[in-house]
DNA sequence: CACGATTAAATCGTGCACGAGTAAAATGGA
DNA sequence: TCCATTTTACTCGTGCACGATTTAATCGTG
């Protein structure tokens, strides 16, 4: 009914970036600061990434591989928060693009082992400037880039403990 | 070929929260950790979300109308930095719900208004308590949070400026 | 050895997010 | 007035993310 009603009690009341003409309804949201901060880092990587030919997730998996190669899919759910269901057919994307290989593991055959090929490997060459230009898009210092780090390694750590098994 | 070559000089060395138990290989990324943060925020709102049958964007989407009812698709947009091919769907999914309808501007026929139901309107008192929740979840006091809205807020303005047109 | 429990991975269905392309209404000059 | 341009919204295809379910291999314990 009533025009502005806002729950600020809880989440702060935080008005200080309300620019007349960017429509920001929902500063009091931390949650929304993150989902808006998550998208416009896909979108930044999405144009960085262009050339390359990989979005932002398979970018995350392929530097897991090229800094340290074979790696079972189990483990790059756990380094990604990730599922199977969510990797299994991202990883054939990658085998598709030709960059990894999927092998069953020898001694145990449930295990698939991930692997770079030659090309996987070397893509890593066009990608090192890549962090470069994102530490540079955020436009912070390198000590503010580590304190806001810090901040929201400790929220997601608060996040997952208080959702998870309650 | 060699097996721990950090990109370090860009995005801050930050080994500060490396447990041994967590595979933390991506610490250096300030992405990664948005990326993350982000993830725990969707999968704690869907624990909270489920009895109201709502996914996060769409609770988005209510919040936006239960603050002010009546918008156009194109205003849902820019509050959200959406575009028309995720929303359409999206509202459309709300509709079918029986909490907002669509209807066409009598002005202007190229616009939809979207206005809550009775239904949708009721919504809102199931919903009361989830920014308390929210903000209980993240574990850290209202000027914690305020400060890191406020760095999130610098951080993502920056990086719309920087890999947006230039 | 046998057999239930656990683990690794895959499949299926739903929804979000975006690029590209389309359609229709409104606008703005010449 | 007329027509190119802009604006608003929609459709289609691709990929990520997850819940639920399934399959196959391995482990554990009697």
């Amino acid at each position: 009914m009533s025009d502005h009603q806002n729950p600020r009690e809880s989440a702060g009341p935080a008005k200080a970036s309300a620019r007349p003409g960017s429509d920001t309804e929902l500063d009091d949201f931390i949650c929304f600061a993150v989902y808006e901060s998550n998208l416009a880092f896909n979108n930044l990587y999405r144009s960085l990434l262009g050339d390359l030919g990989l979005t932002y997730p398979q970018y995350l998996v392929m530097t897991l591989l090229w800094r340290r190669d074979r790696r079972t899919v189990r483990e790059i759910g756990d380094a990604l928060s990730l599922e199977y269901n969510t990797l299994t057919p991202m990883i054939k994307r990658l085998e598709a693009l030709g960059l990894v290989s999927r092998v069953r593991d020898e001694q145990d055959q449930r295990v698939v082992n991930v692997t770079l090929t030659t090309e996987g490997t070397a893509l890593q060459e066009k990608a090192r400037k890549i962090p470069q230009c994102i530490a540079e898009a955020t436009g912070l210092s390198v000590p503010e880039l580590k304190d806001l780090k810090a901040r929201l390694d400790t929220l997601r750590s608060n996040l997952r403990s208080g959702g998870g098994q309650e």
